[in-house]
DNA sequence: CTGGGTGCAGTTTTT
DNA sequence: CTGCACCCAG
C-alpha cells in the first residue's frame, strides 16, 4: 500500500482526526537524518505512530518501495510508559488497518524493537550474548551505592588526608549540610555521603562521555579520579555486575564487536536484515553517550535517523542529559557521519492542540521574554507555538492565586479545586493538576495542599511522594527485623553509634510494638526468635535475612495484609531492597576479597552482646541499609497505565507531567531562584575532556545553564493546561523578581488577574 | 504596602 | 545555602 492509501485507511473521510501537512511531511521523511523540532502540543506521538506504521506496511510508494522488517526498526523513547504508550496506539492502528486487509497480518509486530534505550541494551546484550554481558546481574540505584560503598578503594580505607584532598577537589558536590564547611579542611564527607558523591561522578563520566585517559594526563585529583574509574570498572568486571550507566557504554562496546556490527548491518539474510531506521522520541534529554549509541546504529547509508523533540523543554541535566545534543543535531551528523548539514532534513511542529490561545501566548511570551533565551545557540530557531484548538467560548485562561501564607495559599487553591468540581466545570477532580518541583508532602512542599484537598472532602493522588517508609506494612516489618536482631536497642542507643543510626529508627520500633501488643502469632514469634539467639551465643542463625523477613511476613497481622494489593506490593518491594541488601558479598578485611559463601543476608549471634545479632552486621544493617533507604525516600506505589484514577487530585512533579496534558493546571513553587548545582559543576568540568573531540560543546557560564534550565522547567508545566492555568505564589512571588513568574519583576502580575 | 534585616527549618528531579 | 515568616522602618 501507499502512504497515501495508509493514510486514508488511518484517517477515513469525515474522521476527526488526520494529520496537518506538516506532520505529514515527517512520515513521507525520504531518509537520512531527519530533525524534527516539536513544540508542546503538536501530535508528536502521533507522528511516530504513523510513522513505524509507514515503515512497516508501505510498498510501492515514490518514498517507500519496500517495506522495512519490523526488527529492523529500533525505537526509543525516555520513559517505560511513554513506549508502552507508543506500541498502544500502534497496536490499535495495526488492528483497524487489519480489518481493511487482512494479508497484512503477516507483519509481526512483536519484533520491533522498541522501549527505552536501557530496556532495549539490556535485551540486546542478553539476546545476542554479549561476552561483556554473560551472567551479569544489573544493579539498580541501591545496589549500586552499596556496591560502590563495599568495594572502592576511597570509601572502605580510612585514609583521611587522602579522601580529604580529594573531596576538596569536588567540595560542590556535597550541600552544606552534608558536608559541614567548617569541617572540611579537618575532616571527610560521611562514608555514606561520600558514596553518594563517588557514585554520581562515576555515572556522570559515562554519560557524558569523558575521556578516561584525559583526566588520567590532568594528573592531580583528577587523575585520582581516572584511577577510581578503572578500580571500579574492574570491581564491576570481577563480581560480574553493571549499573545503569555502565549498561549503555557496554551496549556501545558490543556495538563494535563482530558480533554486534552483525546485529546493526545484518548478514545478509531474511532472518536477520539489521537495523535500517532509527526513531528517538525526547532526544532533547539525550546524553552525549547516547547521541553517540544512535550514531552507531544509524551508521549504516543512508543513515535514517529520525530525532524528535524539543530543546524549550529539556530537564534532565542532573541525569547527564544535554540538551546541545538537541540544538546541534546537524553538526552531530557531520561529526559522525561526515554529512553537510544542508543533508540533514530539518521540521518543525508548531501547531498546538492542546491548549487555548491565551495559555499558548502566555507561555510563548514567557520564554521569550528572558534576554537568555534570545542570545545565540540558546534555543534551536523555531517559528512560535500557534495555538490551533478550538474552543466555543472565550475567557480568561490564566489567573493566579495570591495567598498570604503558605497554608492560606493551600487553602484558597483547595477552594478553587472544589468549586470547580461543585458548579460542574470540571467533570471529575482528576481534571484538577497540581505540579509541583517536589511532590513530597512536607510543609515547603506538597504537604499544606495535600492537607486543604483533605479537608475539604477532595481525594489526593500523590505516588511520588516518598512515603512509602511511613506505611505501616513496613515499619512493623523494618521494626520487627530490629527487635530480633537487636532486641534491647544495645547497639542503637549506645552513644558511640547512636549518631549514625538513622533517625527513623524509634518510628519502625514504635510500629513494630504497637503490632505486637495487638498480634500474639508475632510477638510469639518475635519472642521465639530472641530466646533462640538467646541460648545459644555467636552461633549461626536457621534463617538468613530474607528468610527472616519471610517469616514475619508469615505472621498475623502481615500475612492477612498479604491480601491488600497495595500492601502486597509494599512487601514485594521491601523483599527487593532486602534481596539486594543480602545478595551483597562480604570482603575480607585482609585480603580485600570477596569471602566465598559469605553474604550480607547472613546472620550469626554475638558472643560479646549475648541475645544479639553480631556488631558489624549490626553496623551494616543500621549504617547501609537502613540509612539507605530512609534517606532515598522511597516513592510509594503507582498505577502503572493510569495518568490519574478518577475521582482523586494528581499531584504531580513538572518532570513527572511531561508527554501529559490536564484541563486544568494549577502550578506552584512561583518563587524558585536559580540555583547553580553539582550537574551544572560536573558538566563544566567534564566537558573539558571529551572522548570525542568533535563532540564537545562550549558551554556558558554554569549560572547561565542553571536559569535556562529552570525556564524550560517551567515552561514545561505551563504547557500542560488545556483549558485554564493557575499560579499559586504568595504575594511577595508576584511582587519581587522570581524566574517562574517571568524575567523582570511584575511580568506575571501584569498578565494574569487573581482569582 | 514595600523593602530590608533576622532567625529558623528543610534541603528535587530518574533510566 | 535557600526560602519563608516575622518584625520594623519608611
Amino acid at each position: 500500500m501507499t502512504i497515501n492509501q495508509l493514510l486514508a485507511l488511518l484517517y477515513p473521510p469525515g474522521s476527526a482526526k488526520s494529520l496537518t501537512p506538516d506532520q505529514e511531511q515527517i512520515v513521507r521523511h525520504p531518509g537520512g537524518p531527519g530533525w524534527v523540532m516539536a513544540g508542546p502540543g503538536s501530535g508528536k506521538t502521533e507522528v511516530l505512530t504513523v510513522t513505524v506504521l509507514r515503515l512497516l506496511y508501505v510498498d510501492g510508494d515514490p518514498v517507500q518501495a519496500d517495506r522495512v522488517p519490523p526488527e529492523s526498526i529500533f525505537v526509543t523513547t525516555f520513559t517505560e510508559k511513554a513506549a508502552r504508550n507508543l506500541e498502544d496506539r500502534i497496536l490499535n492502528y495495526r488492528a483497524s488497518l487489519l480489518l481493511a486487509d487482512p494479508t497484512l497480518a503477516s507483519v509481526d509486530v512483536s519484533k520491533l524493537r522498541i522501549g527505552t534505550l536501557h530496556g532495549l541494551a539490556n535485551d540486546l546484550l542478553q539476546e545476542f550474548r554479549a561476552p561483556n554481558y554473560q551472567n551479569v546481574r544489573l544493579m539498580d540505584e541501591f545496589e549500586q551505592a552499596l556496591f560502590v560503598r563495599e568495594h572502592m578503594s576511597l570509601i572502605k580505607q580510612k585514609n583521611p588526608p587522602v579522601e580529604i584532598a580529594f573531596w576538596q577537589a569536588f567540595d560542590w558536590m556535597f550541600t552544606p549540610l552534608k558536608w559541614p564547611p567548617a569541617t572540611r579542611s579537618t575532616k571527610p564527607p560521611s562514608r555514606w555521603n561520600s558514596t553518594q558523591a563517588l557514585v554520581s561522578l562515576l555515572n556522570r563520566m559515562v554519560e557524558n562521555r569523558v575521556s578516561v585517559a584525559g583526566l588520567r594526563a590532568h594528573g592531580g585529583q583528577l587523575q585520582k579520579l581516572a584511577e577510581l574509574f578503572d578500580e571500579y570498572v574492574l570491581h564491576l568486571r570481577n563480581n560480574y555486575r553493571c549499573d545503569f550507566s555502565q549498561l549503555q557504554s557496554r551496549f556501545l562496546e558490543f556495538l563494535s564487536t563482530p558480533l554486534g556490527q552483525s546485529f546493526r548491518d545484518g548478514d545478509g539474510t531474511a532472518a536477520n536484515p539489521g537495523i535500517r531506521w532509527v526513531l528517538v522520541d525526547e532526544y532533547q534529554d539525550t546524553n552525549p553517550m547516547q547521541e553517540e549509541i544512535y550514531f552507531q546504529l544509524a551508521s549504516r547509508s543512508p543513515h535514517n535517523l529520525l530525532v524528535v523533540g524539543d530543546d524549550d523543554q529539556a530537564m534532565y541535566r542532573f541525569r547527564g542529559g544535554s540538551v546541545e545534543c538537541m540544538v546541534t543535531f546537524d553538526q552531530a551528523c557531520q561529526a559522525f557521519l561526515g554529512m553537510p548539514p544542508a543533508a540533514v532534513t530539518r521540521y518543525s511542529l508548531v501547531d498546538n492542540f492542546r491548549s487555548h490561545a491565551g495559555i499558548v501566548s502566555f507561555f510563548n511570551d514567557y520564554m521569550a521574554a528572558f534576554p537568555l533565551m534570545g542570545t545565540a545557540g540558546a534555543r534551536s530557531p523555531k517559528p512560535a507555538i500557534v495555538a490551533r484548538k478550538v474552543l466555543p467560548n472565550s475567557y480568561p485562561a490564566i489567573g493566579r492565586i495570591e495567598g498570604a501564607s503558605k497554608e492560606d495559599l493551600a487553602l484558597q487553591f483547595a477552594q478553587t479545586v472544589a468549586d470547580l468540581v461543585s458548579s460542574g466545570k470540571v467533570n471529575d477532580p482528576s481534571e484538577c493538576c497540581l505540579l509541583l518541583k517536589s511532590t513530597k508532602e512536607s510543609p515547603n512542599n506538597a504537604g499544606p495542599y495535600v492537607a486543604a484537598l483533605r479537608d475539604l472532602g477532595l481525594d489526593v493522588y500523590n505516588p511520588r511522594n516518598k512515603t512509602f517508609m511511613d506505611q505501616d506494612e513496613v515499619k512493623g516489618l523494618l521494626g520487627a527485623i530490629l527487635a530480633i536482631v537487636d532486641p534491647n536497642r544495645r547497639y542503637a542507643l549506645d552513644p558511640a553509634n547512636g549518631g549514625s543510626v538513622p533517625r527513623a529508627e524509634p518510628k519502625f520500633r514504635d510500629a513494630c510494638d504497637a503490632l505486637m501488643a495487638a498480634h500474639s502469632d508475632l510477638r510469639d514469634y518475635i519472642q521465639d526468635a530472641r530466646a533462640a539467639i538467646l541460648a545459644k551465643p555467636g552461633a549461626p542463625f536457621d534463617a538468613n535475612l530474607q528468610e527472616l523477613a519471610f517469616h514475619i511476613m508469615s505472621r498475623e497481622p502481615f500475612s492477612s495484609w498479604q491480601a491488600d494489593p497495595e500492601r502486597r506490593a509494599r512487601f514485594a518491594r521491601l523483599t527487593n531492597l532486602l534481596e539486594a541488601y543480602s545478595s551483597t558479598p562480604v570482603l575480607d578485611p585482609a585480603t580485600g576479597l570477596a569471602r566465598p559463601g559469605v553474604t550480607r543476608g547472613f546472620l550469626r549471634g554475638s558472643a560479646h552482646f549475648p541475645g544479639e545479632v553480631f556488631g558489624a552486621w549490626l553496623g551494616s544493617f543500621y549504617h547501609l541499609f537502613l540509612t539507605y533507604v530512609v534517606d532515598a525516600g522511597m516513592n510509594d506505589d503507582e498505577e502503572d497505565d493510569v495518568i490519574c484514577p478518577a475521582g482523586r487530585v494528581p499531584v504531580m512533579t513538572m518532570h513527572q507531567s511531561k508527554g501529559l496534558e490536564f484541563p486544568f493546571v494549577f502550578v506552584g513553587h512561583m518563587g524558585e531562584g536559580v540555583k547553580v548545582g553539582p550537574s551544572h559543576h560536573l558538566e563544566t568540568l567534564f566537558s573539558a575532556y571529551p572522548s570525542n573531540p568533535a563532540r564537545s560543546f562550549a558551554h556558558r557560564p554554569d549560572g547561565e545553564r542553571a536559569e535556562m534550565d529552570m525556564i524550560r522547567q517551567y515552561y514545561v508545566a505551563y504547557s500542560r493546561a488545556e483549558y485554564a492555568l493557575i499560579f499559586l505564589g504568595l504575594k511577595s512571588h508576584f511582587t519581587k523578581h522570581a524566574v517562574p513568574c517571568g524575567p523582570t519583576k511584575g511580568w506575571l502580575r501584569h498578565r494574569t488577574q487573581p482569582l
